[in-house]
DNA sequence: TTTGGTTAGTTGTTAAAACAACTATATGTC
DNA sequence: GACATATAGTTGTTTTAACAACTAACCAAA
């Protein structure tokens, strides 16, 4: 059977993402050293209104992969923080449009830079090639799951 | 640059652990419906207990790579349940080692199957020389943060 | 044996995750 | 138009994460 060897091997950090653990916290401290006050949580809901400004929470959802109560509490917080600002659509009164602030979209290369640094960090020693094939996995596991 | 054509893709999976999230939740979701009420995190600390019982809360905390507040609470709710007891160390009385319940041990060999069949739906259609890739990147990224 | 540093664990606080229950608006069907 | 149904968002509750500050016990050096 082709899949007993890997049966008895490290389940474990498949199912807790140590790695990713690891990754988010060191991309989480070279925010709090810069004093950027930005939670890992509330970069992801920014990093998809930097590729695309004005979505819906519902979009966000979608997009970091998060329910809408969850959603609901981080607009909060980035609303307070000064980050975002809601605005009702017109278009579908049931919706809020999410809106980056000046100082938001001023914060986007910072942002990038560390993460693009932890990222680096991470997969120092590691080949193109491996690097692709993980990023297929990924791909194939959240498919697989959805 | 042999790096620039990752420097520009998705970064963001890789940090935000979407992979890991969607097994987690599906594994939590066939614990519930198992009615074993235990959430992921108590699951983690059981899974190196099973390996071995009586270990303390600072083993426990670099096993699952959590830290120490996290594992006094995990072990707080953990022995609430009637999961684990909590025995002091006679050998160095700072240190509270943690024992399985009977209830706890029973437990096993059912989280085991509901881990495993997890992962394989995760990883159904990836091949082992992948997931071997996979665990390979998993295991220098967790040393390259640490 | 006293001092200083280290290790193990707890408590307090804020942010987030997951789930259920809820309101309000939109849409499709008769 | 009236109804059922689906969608968008909010609120309440419990559990966990991360960080700082704390207590207690251990250990090593003077």
């Amino acid at each position: 059977m082709s899949n007993n060897q890997f049966k008895k091997s490290e389940l474990y950090s498949f199912i807790t993402g140590v790695a990713s653990t690891a990754i988010a916290r060191r991309l989480q401290k070279k925010f709090n050293q810069a004093d950027l006050s930005l939670t890992i949580e509330q970069w992801s809901v920014l990093y998809h209104l930097w590729k695309e400004d004005g979505i819906s929470q519902q979009d966000l959802c979608k997009a970091t992969f998060r329910d809408k109560p969850s959603m609901t509490r981080l607009v909060d917080n980035l609303e307070k923080a000064g980050m975002v600002r809601r605005i009702h659509s017109k278009a579908d009164r049931r919706k809020n449009l999410i809106f980056l602030t000046e100082r938001a979209k001023e914060m986007q290369d910072t942002c990038y830079s560390f993460a693009e640094e932890t990222v680096e960090e991470a997969l120092s020693g590691v080949s193109n090639d491996k690097i692709e094939v993980c990023k297929e996995v990924l791909k194939i596991v959240y498919e697989n799951l959805r």
